[in-house]
RNA sequence: CGGGGCGUAGCGCAGCUUGGUAGCGCGCUUGGUUCGGGACCAAGAGGCCGGAGGUUCAAAUCCUCUCGCUCCGACCA
């Protein structure tokens, strides 16, 4: 009986969700089909470049909002610096234009003029902005610069994917300047934290938060942090980089100020950032195979009032769901879906796959009870509410769906994390189960390599808390320094 | 950048083997009836078949080149 009602189910959904690919089915499918349906980007005429409608740079707007909330409340101020680097300037820091040289974008003519020197579009601004600061630090009263800038970078991807890699991106990078190697090294760790807290409490994505490997770390930097989020595909997501650039710019972009004790010094640096990526970490940690699924901080729209219109009742649902709207609107960001061209069903089954956390269903037989009904979008649940008490319900249950969506991301990532200690069945688990494997790890970059060989494992970081689980190194069997996640990552 | 798959109406596809009037479903427009989980009827609009060459009396179809999407590797936020 109960295999009889599922089986049912599961036809009426996949007549619904004709369109989505089920996640079981084929992983990539699926998110591309979400992200198409629900009309968050589409492609353009030029490999790896892509538009990001309506539906997808609200999510943009709001990664912007909070998080540029949390940069102005620890002292940082927005800026803009140009889009076009000269050649020689980035040539300055040897590992840094080694590092970006493969995926340069280059332009070599104004109007009809050859450029004496080839300009290149930026793919990260520490060459441009330290070329600034150089001039813009004379003191050591002038420090610290704490700069953020909100702009789009353009690296020549060899193979793209919507939001996660495209060959143009959205993203904020910070570049700061600071008199000595602690406060340096205090703020790329603040910011680390600013990341990894914005996840977990706007996003409801869990992430660890760690250092990078000397093979993984940013091309210039002294030291490398991330935050690492996994997906709900057993992946792991790099979803914020955090450099402490020590003094390798300063020293090559002349970045030096006159310190209290007379002395002439070069500033410690830090850079960091968050891109359009984490719009695609979303869609991966919560969507499901019914589309998009938005924790109620990030969504663009968090209620959606449909109104069930019928011909003879048209006129005073029609009035009753518009005094709703108006009143909730004080409060929350709220849709009244009144179109009558769609029937409510239709409504019901849009409004799900682009992820609105809740609906309120109002209809006739509503109205003669004075209630409506409330649908999660996370879980399913319905309920029956009187109207005078859903102003007081809805933050109430919006603060519920965020936390529960934060609680079974959480609960995901335990079940996929795993620790190991013999080779062997680390490469099955990497193979078989995916996810985070937990190992104890000598730090050498051969061992390093040796694991990306044979698994395509990457260690994705390795974090602040842990003491090595053994004190053996997983390949290599010499002593253990540290304790790293390694994970197959996109 | 290497290997596979795919480009035909806004979307999903058929037609290609064996060259000969470009089709179907959804969507769209107009009118009407509907509306508690993707409503129905009727009448319409919309294409030089990704692009460029070639073969041919004739090319969506055969050949060559190219561009793009996608998947798998290598590279990377």
């Amino acid at each position: 009986m109960e295999q009889k009602a599922g089986h049912e189910k599961t036809a009426q959904d996949k007549d619904f969700v004709k369109e989505i690919t089920p996640k079981a089915v084929d992983y990539s499918q699926w998110y591309i089909d979400v992200i198409l349906k629900t009309k968050m980007m589409d492609y353009s005429p030029v490999k790896g470049f892509m538009a990001i409608r309506p539906a997808g740079f609200a999510i943009w707007e709001k990664i912007q909002e909070l998080m540029d909330r949390r940069f102005k409340e620890t002292g940082h101020q927005n800026a803009y610096f140009p889009l076009l680097i000269p050649q020689s300037l980035l040539q300055k820091e040897a590992e840094h234009v080694e590092g970006f040289a493969p995926e340069l974008a280059w332009v070599t003519k104004g109007g009809s003029e050859i450029l004496a020197e080839p300009l290149l579009i930026r793919p990260t601004s520490e060459a441009i902005i330290c070329d600034f600061y150089s001039r813009w630090v004379q003191s050591w009263r002038d420090l610290p610069i704490l700069i953020n800038q909100w702009c789009n970078v353009v690296r020549w991807e060899k193979s793209t994917k919507p939001f996660l890699r495209t060959s143009e991106f959205l993203w904020q990078e910070g570049h700061t300047c600071h008199r000595t190697e602690e406060e340096a090294e205090a703020e790329t760790l603040q910011i680390l934290e600013i990341y990894r807290e914005f996840l977990e409490t706007e996003m409801a994505i869990p992430a660890i938060a760690g250092r990078k490997s000397e093979r993984e770390k940013f091309a210039g930097a002294l030291r490398t942090y991330s935050v690492e989020a996994l997906m709900s595909d057993g992946k792991a997501l790099q979803a914020g980089t955090s450099h402490n650039l020590g003094q390798h710019f300063a020293k090559v972009f002349d970045i030096t100020f006159l310190d209290q004790d007379d002395q002439l010094k070069h500033v410690w640096q830090t850079s960091w950032g968050v891109s359009t990526r984490l719009i695609g970490a979303l869609i991966m940690v919560h969507g499901d195979d019914r589309g998009l699924v938005l924790p109620p901080r990030m969504a663009p729209i968090q209620v959606v009032i449909v109104p069930i219109l019928t011909k003879k009742d048209r006129d005073r649902v029609l009035e009753a769901v518009s005094e709703l709207s108006a009143k909730l609107k004080e409060d929350l960001r709220i849709k009244l879906d009144d179109r009558e061209e769609y029937s409510p069903g239709w409504k019901f089954n849009e409004w799900e796959m682009r992820g609105i956390p809740v609906r309120i269903e109002v209809g006739p037989r509503d109205l003669d009870k004075n209630q409506v009904i409330l649908v999660r979008r996370d879980t399913g649940e319905k309920e029956v509410i009187l109207r005078g008490e859903l102003s007081a319900r809805l933050p109430q249950l919006l603060e519920q769906i965020q936390s529960d969506m934060l609680k079974r991301a959480l609960e995901f990532r335990e079940a996929n994390t795993r620790c190991c200690s013999d080779y062997e069945e680390f490469k099955k688990i990497v193979e078989e189960e995916r996810g985070f494997v937990i190992v104890s790890w000598c730090g050498d970059a051969a061992c390093e390599e040796k694991v990306k060989n044979d698994t395509k494992a990457t260690i994705r970081c390795i974090p602040f808390d842990k003491k090595p689980e053994s004190d053996q190194c997983i390949v290599c069997g010499q002593k253990a320094v540290a304790t790293a996640y390694f994970a197959r990552a996109y």
